[in-house]
DNA sequence: TATTGACTCTCCTCTTGGGTCATAGATTAA
DNA sequence: TTAATCTATGACCCAAGAGGAGAGTCAATA
């Protein structure tokens, strides 16, 4: 019979980790001395010391060594562990794509956070722009419009508001827009004003500071970044506005954030 | 100025996350309420939230954030946990070799572990055997031998004693071999009777109950798990003999361990 | 104005798989 | 017999928040 420290130097695993295993159940003493509570274990044991070991190694839980050691389900266990153990490594690929491609490309003045926006109604109206001047004009017009058909429509606080730029290329002019704020509720529509359910979805996002004349340079490193780290783009992105002249003076001070769905 | 559940919708962060982050002093809100403790954030902390989450995103741990948001080494930030993702990926690449493996060959009935022996010292003593069945008299005499020269030399506790088969090529006679057996510090040589010291080493172990008859099996296992695993291996195995006929008569009862040393 | 429902506050415990003391009793070798 | 080593239990610690309790606040409505 051998003392907790032997069968530790044996199996490998540190007292501490015999003392938890014993706890949890997965590994019991031969023999616990009822005066001195010293416990003993048998040679025998090393096996099934192994055996745990070697699991823990494979990045098992305490829970799923349980399990695979009450016998049945042994592959399922194994498959499971695989899948999981190649999904981890996806997205550590990922992760490390990305971190190569800020060093490589040395921006890393932009931070890009993948983000799961909850589902929201929006109400929305679509029009072709002359120019990016005209903007403003579609954001109140709509607004009113969106007020006059639905009296005491409410917009959901914090405020989300957004244009999309539906045409596949970049234009100066004739620029199909479409701007969206999100509501609490669906109303009334009529041929300008519309509600789309947006879904739940996943996008990239990067915050722009100041003016929108260096949009392009945001939309740029955003796309260049969700294509060397292979994100699939899904739908258009969405140009959401924070902070500008309806609140903040100072140019400066503007917020913009770009959000690209994917996946 | 936004309340916190506001500011979460916004930055995507949780509440709790929220409030973590300014105990750990990366996120300040703009104001605290004296009164109500109700805490203020500005949409201008969107960027630096965004900052945070997106290396979160990346692994970092708090602490890392702190020292990227100090300013100096950004860069040396990343190209460290560029190569920590890559090590972990590594390993984890590992493990799903190793599980595919078990599943592949349907050999779950070996436990492999990776090992980190100590460093021991030991005595040895090499022979050429015209047969396996020579191993005992090599171990009893050795020992002999070594007490003789060294009276009261003291094996460690636990027992740790091994055979190296020495040939490069399987051998049913004349079978070089050295055993050697771990003791507490060197003592007298001669041209029997050799100290070594043996360093720490990493070595892939299996476990192998009964006969020393289907010893190979054990072998065939393991030298096929560490080829298929990528694992490379350095020096002779060990045979490390835990249980035998000097104490158990049952001979199922037998227990060997096999130790490949690797990297 | 009162109320109600939604928010927010602080403080507490919980998560994994053990690691690190601290103190007290047990074993063992000289 | 004594000293050195082992072992036992129990308490607290790790990272990055999650979850909840109980109490106080805010804002919109009746």
């Amino acid at each position: 019979m051998l003392k907790i420290g032997e069968f530790s130097k044996l199996s490998m695993l540190t007292i501490k980790a015999l003392r938890f295993y014993e706890e949890e159940g997965i590994l019991l003493p031969r023999k616990i001395d009822d005066e001195t509570g010293y416990r003993y274990y048998d040679t025998k044991q090393l096996v099934m010391a192994s055996k745990i070991k070697s699991l823990r190694q494979l990045d098992f839980s305490i829970e799923e060594i349980k399990l695979y050691l009450s016998g049945h389900m042994q592959r399922e266990l194994l498959i499971k562990k695989e899948k999981e153990l190649a999904s981890r490594n996806f997205f550590i690929q990922q992760k490390i794509f990305t971190i190569h491609y800020l060093l490589e490309e040395n921006k890393m003045n932009y931070q890009v956070v993948v983000k799961e926006l909850p589902a929201c109604i929006v109400y929305s109206e679509q029009r072709v722009l002359k120019s990016y001047k005209e903007l403003t004009n579609l954001v109140l017009e709509s607004a009113q419009e969106c007020l006059r058909l639905n009296p005491g429509m409410k917009c959901v606080k914090p405020d989300y508001c957004f244009c999309e730029y539906l045409d596949g290329e970049y234009r100066e002019t004739n620029i199909t827009t479409r701007y969206c704020q999100a509501v609490v509720s669906k109303g009334v529509e009529n041929e300008r004003i519309k509600f789309i359910e947006l879904p739940a979805t996943k996008v990239l996002s990067i915050y722009h500071k100041g003016s929108y004349d260096s949009l392009g340079e945001a939309y740029s490193f955003i796309f260049g970044f969700a294509h060397k780290n292979h994100y699939k783009i899904k739908g258009s992105p969405r140009e959401s506005y924070i902070d500008g002249v309806w609140n903040k003076e100072n140019v400066s001070d503007w917020l913009t954030e770009i959000q690209i769905p994917i996946e």
